[in-house]
DNA sequence: GGCGAATATACGATAATCCATATATATGAT
DNA sequence: ATCATATATATGGATTATCGTATATTCGCC
């Protein structure tokens, strides 16, 4: 695949999109509802940025239904993946991230366990 | 130190920076001369991009004489210097950064072997 | 087909970034 | 003190990112 560092910071180098991403490199896979819940804002916001984040490969998304469910692009060269793991070893800890964390595991009606709100 | 991922994305997240970021982990040290030779940029946009670097703690600048040498902050959590050097590997062979070598190392009167230009 | 839920996109305003150019500062040599 | 070299900063304008709000799309269900 075609993919550059300068992609990748350019994705990272905004906070909302830098906590989805580490969200999702904890979790594996999020709708959009939960990403929503987790990072309280607003969901077009949520869209917007998960939108820049598929645009440039760093996510891709799987439809279930009237669900979209995001992951890190398991295509992603090695490289791009150590990042994100040691990223998130980087902000182990900090704020907001796990607020960010917290959020979700609190969160009723997720998908997969019934519906989402 | 303070500092977190959203400094070091957001920093990185310039092309020019990262070029000048690459070539200080891979060369370890150098003047802003050799920066601006390398790149072929002209001097204000290299200072002005260090001193970007410079007040986010990426780099940290050492005075000799009229030069000014750059490195990769040598406090950086550990973290972040995999992250650097996982990026190092990532644009390996890629432009522009084989040229940017490329021409520091065909650039003559370089600081130490006598004066830059 | 019509409706509600989940998600995506469009639009306009604000703010931040980036660059070119000009100018300022700092240092060493004369 | 003056001058040349190396580097840093200031300014203004063009471009781009970001956000809130409104609207569009997509899907499952009746």
């Amino acid at each position: 695949m075609n993919f550059d560092a300068n992609q990748l910071f350019f994705t990272l180098a905004n906070e909302i999109r830098l906590r989805a991403v580490m969200l999702l490199q904890r979790e594996g896979e999020l709708c959009v509802c939960e990403l929503t819940h987790a990072l309280e804002l607003s969901q077009p916001m949520i869209s917007r940025h998960l939108a820049v984040l598929r645009e440039s490969e760093v996510l891709v998304a799987r439809r279930d239904a009237t669900w979209m469910h995001y992951r890190i692009n398991p295509d992603l060269p090695d490289w791009a993946h150590e990042i994100l793991q040691t990223t998130l070893v980087g902000v182990d800890g900090n704020e907001p991230f796990v607020s960010d964390s917290r959020k979700l595991k609190t969160m009723t009606n997720r998908p997969g366990s019934g519906c989402c709100t």
